[in-house]
RNA sequence: GGCCCCUUCGUCUAGCGGUUAGGAUCCAUGGUUUUCAUCCAUGUUACAGGAGUUCGAGUCUCCUAGGGGUCACCA
């Protein structure tokens, strides 16, 4: 069975980086009917917060994705990091090191002078002296001085790293016992039956280290998947400071789910000419083997495409519901098939359909200065008025067609065209030029409101 | 700096030795529309550079350049 994770430590919001390595695992799980398990990575008192942590699964939720079983907190497993430290003491796999902070970086710049690498010198690694007073050691893992370190990504392929060039006996606990990430990552990951782990490639260089962790300790090696990173348009790392990388921060822009995940999906990841993929296709078609090998720029201009296409394939229910997050309440309103019908093909986001729709049922309070120029030339105002006799008349006024019937006796009567009775019509229906169609406007806000609006542009002293 | 990874239109990508190098987005133009948007059509734009291997290279090899990642008692 393929178990795959996603492990976020709690120190802000889901980021978009992080939640598509998130996709990439939720879809390679279901693909296989395995298990997607979230574990926090909780371990770093000082940035850690709960607040973070509730905020990542307010996100998951919003976007769908359900992990299977229990989430996994690291800091409820100091007994289990303690158990595994004291296994790999006792068979002499780990050590105790005295060395000082001071010491460690004396030495680091010794050697950085030297124009040498970084690296632990390996002086208590067959320590039997006596220890040095007042020092709390740590616990350093004895790994491999020499030879090849091969990590087998399903992406990158074989990659081949040389001890000697990375490894030192790295330190597997701190001096007051807590244990650090790379070793926990491992055990964790393999505690938990993880057998898919698809991450960052920026793990790529920590995962020898894990390797040796892996290895010491007998358990199996997981098959990798390092994800190229997204970049910002200055072709860095995507970080925090780059803006909108918060996903909640879609939900309030007006994106759906469906639009944020079909987007990220394709972001280093396709599936020949294919742009639109529902979930069920997702999963049917995803295989990390076809993720790319470079980066990729992170740049929505496709997103609000996308998010345009979901907007005008959801449903005018869904829609209204969505939309009292936005301030507009539709759901019982009894034109809101006629209004959603016309509105959703216009709008890119939520956020617009929202303020599209307020601009048709908002009496407009003034006018633009262009349009009322443009649209109240020649005989625009009798026009009006005699618009206005003739709906004020009219009875059994119920769909955009039966408005568009009175403009159409306006127009056959004075002998003009539609644009005649259009524009200044839309000026005192609308404040504006441009817009939906007329006959749906006044479909919505029926007879009164649409005479009100008239008389109030006839009356107006322009 | 050491180690590792990467390099096709502005952007997301297809391509897996033989293609007029395809699609999407963006942009531009035209059509549809009373208008704007949608929608439809058309168009501009790419194999980082150099050597090799081969009858033939975006595709394989090497070198160069550029970009990125990582080198903690952070995760």
């Amino acid at each position: 069975m393929v178990v795959t994770r996603f492990a976020p430590s709690p120190t802000g919001y889901l980021h978009i980086g992080g939640l598509r390595t998130a996709l990439f695992s939720y879809l390679w799980a279901r693909k296989n009917n395995g298990k997607f398990v979230l574990r926090i990575e909780d371990t770093d008192k000082k940035r850690n917060s709960q607040e973070a942590t509730q905020a990542i699964l307010k996100a998951f939720e919003w976007l769908g994705l359900e992990a299977d079983g229990e989430i996994t907190y690291q800091s409820q497993r100091d007994a289990i990091y303690a158990k595994y430290i004291q296994q790999l003491l006792d068979e002499g796999k780990a050590y105790k090191c005295y060395m000082t902070k001071e010491e460690l970086d004396a030495l680091r710049e010794e050697q950085m002078a030297n124009k040498e690498r970084a690296k632990y010198d390996g002086r208590y690694r067959n320590f039997d002296g006596t220890p040095p007073e007042g020092v709390a050691p740590v616990i350093r893992i004895k790994a491999p001085l020499n030879g090849e370190i091969v990590v087998h990504d399903g992406i990158k392929g074989d990659v081949v790293f040389q001890a000697e060039d990375i490894l030192d006996d790295f330190i597997i606990a701190r001096s007051d016992g807590s244990p650090t990430y790379n070793f926990v990552v491992a055990i964790d990951d393999a505690l938990m039956g993880i057998n898919e782990v698809i991450r960052g490639d920026d793990h790529l260089s920590n995962t020898p280290k894990q390797i040796v962790v892996y290895k010491a300790l007998g358990f199996d090696i997981p098959k990798f998947y390092h994800v190229p990173m997204i970049h910002n348009q200055q072709g860095k790392k995507l970080s925090k400071r780059d803006g909108a990388t918060d996903v909640m921060a879609y939900k309030e822009m007006g994106y759906l789910p469906e639009a944020l995940l079909n987007f990220l999906v394709r972001l280093g990841w396709s599936h020949g000419d294919q742009e639109i993929f529902s979930m069920e296709e997702m999963i049917a078609l995803f295989d990390p083997k076809d993720i790319n090998k470079s980066a990729s720029i992170y740049n929505t201009e496709k997103l609000d495409w996308l998010n345009a296409h979901y907007i005008k394939n959801t449903s005018n229910d869904t829609l209204a519901e969505m939309l009292i997050e936005f301030g507009v309440v539709l759901t019982s309103h009894d034109k809101k098939e006629i209004l959603l019908d016309a509105l959703k093909e216009r709008a890119k986001t939520l956020k617009e359909l929202a303020e599209l729709t307020q601009e048709i049922i908002t009496t407009p309070s003034e006018y633009d200065a262009k349009a009322l120029k443009k649209a109240l030339k020649g005989n625009a105002k009798e026009v009006l008025k005699n618009f206005a006799t003739k709906l004020q008349s009219a009875t059994e006024l119920h769909l955009p067609s039966d408005y568009h019937h009175i403009m159409e006796q306006v127009i056959e009567e004075m002998e003009i065209g539609f644009g005649k009775i259009g524009q200044p019509l839309r000026v005192a229906l609308l404040g504006k030029l441009g817009g939906p169609s007329l006959d749906v406007v006044m479909a919505v806000i029926g007879k009164e409101e649409t005479l009100l609006r008239v008389k109030n542009l006839l009356e107006s002293d322009i």
